[in-house]
DNA sequence: CTTAAAAAGTGATTTTTATCATTTTATAAA
DNA sequence: TTTATAAAATGATAAAAATCACTTTTTAAG
């Protein structure tokens, strides 16, 4: 059974890859005319918030994270965006800089679509306008349960939800049953639940105790996902 | 001077009073044609989450709160609509239910716009089109700092930031100097801060102490915005 | 392989926030 | 005005999370 079935993964899950998905090929190709692809290497910045827009970014294959800055330099992690994402259109819409910043969380490759293609385009195509319409408005659902999130649930509850949803993200080649590998650092998940990283830890070790995962490293292997929805869902 | 010469408060309010103004007469007619205008008293709902949208609405005197209700019935309130502002385009726009809840946080006038209205004259208006891309891009901005406020912030200093953002949504005929009351339950402001009502009231009574506020019933007058921002913004 | 540096993990303690019990004040209907 | 009801306010306590100090393990460079 997908994770459909058992859980609203959608609710937590931007749809930005399907904004280019079939495209009619002149939009695509207006789009991609000069379009220029760039190797990220883990931890490398893509783009800072509060800078001045360029262009818009597709991930061609990777993963980043896109991320606020408090002024003393706690990163808080917004969203992990996965492959065939698009990243950066928020701030060329908006006619504004960008509001949050974005790094690879591993070596990604990510093609540059300079900002005059992508405008262009949007103004001849009307289904990539409304296709933007509705991947912004789903957008917004995600970060409106994102917020009632942080404002209500636990670090426990927190943690185990986010791990639901790095799972879907990090499956590959994934087939009922077997293992999924999520690899991120203490860190970085924590600034994605909004905690300490001390805390990731704990919790994690109360998670490993209670048998619903195992770690390698870095490398957390979730071994029963119904447990961490319901410690997601309940209390 | 202006807040905005003080205090970013465009980075917590939205833009949708900008979609409808000053549209060229033709969509407006379109847009308009069937709308039909309605009261809400305070506390009314005006449609529920996880509901399939009808319309839009525009709010033409009133304020109204977006909330989500979490499984044991604790509300968050995810924004303060105000005058001029839309209310659930996201719906319809995403082809889904609603994301969020609204209600009217005092008596309110507020018009309706059929569903299939809104889609003709957005099908029609190419700036309908590319003002909503820009109020729903600048909204990810919003709810981008909202999040990150709720996993990095205080209690202190997010009720110091929603009153701020508040006195500004309460300004009627303002004239500088001039005192603006919030009038806002302590159980709406807590839940609009993500927190206890206890710990509204105690943190208010500290601010009474620090003579940055008084209250008198359930208004709240703001005497030193300087100072609130102060404890926002800084440790 | 060895080893230095970085990341993960643990324990003790403090601080913040939530919860519960209760009193005081405001509000609006009779 | 009186009075019932709801909302606001206060205090005590419990629970959750943050912080600090430190050890162990992992990782990757030489």
């Amino acid at each position: 059974m997908s994770i459909k079935g058992i859980f609203p993964i959608d609710k937590w899950d931007f749809q930005s890859e399907s904004v280019l998905f079939d495209l009619p090929s002149n939009d695509l190709l207006l789009l991609m005319a000069n379009k220029s692809e760039q190797v990220y290497q883990k931890g490398e910045i893509i783009f800072r918030e509060g800078a001045y827009p360029s262009g818009i970014f597709y991930i061609v294959e990777g993963k980043v994270k896109k991320y606020k800055l408090d002024k003393d330099g706690k990163e808080q992690i917004i969203y992990v965006a996965n492959n065939g994402e698009l990243l950066g259109y928020h701030a060329i819409l908006s006619e504004d800089r960008y509001p949050d910043g974005a790094a690879a969380l591993e070596e990604s490759r990510i093609a540059f679509i300079p900002r005059e293609d992508f405008l262009e385009t949007l103004d001849q195509s009307k289904i990539l306008s409304k296709r933007l319409l509705k991947t912004l408005s789903h957008e917004f659902a995600v970060l409106a349960n994102s917020l009632s999130m942080f404002a209500q649930k636990s670090v426990r509850e927190r943690l185990a939800l986010q791990l639901i949803v790095l799972r879907e993200k990090y499956k590959v080649n994934f087939q009922a049953g077997m293992p999924v590998a999520i690899n991120m650092s203490r860190g970085d998940l924590a600034s994605l639940v909004g905690t300490a990283r001390e805390n990731v830890v704990r919790v994690l070790s109360e998670f490993k105790e209670d048998n619903i995962l195992e770690t390698k490293g870095r490398k957390i292997i979730v071994h029963d996902v119904e447990k961490l929805i319901m410690i997601a869902d309940y209390k």
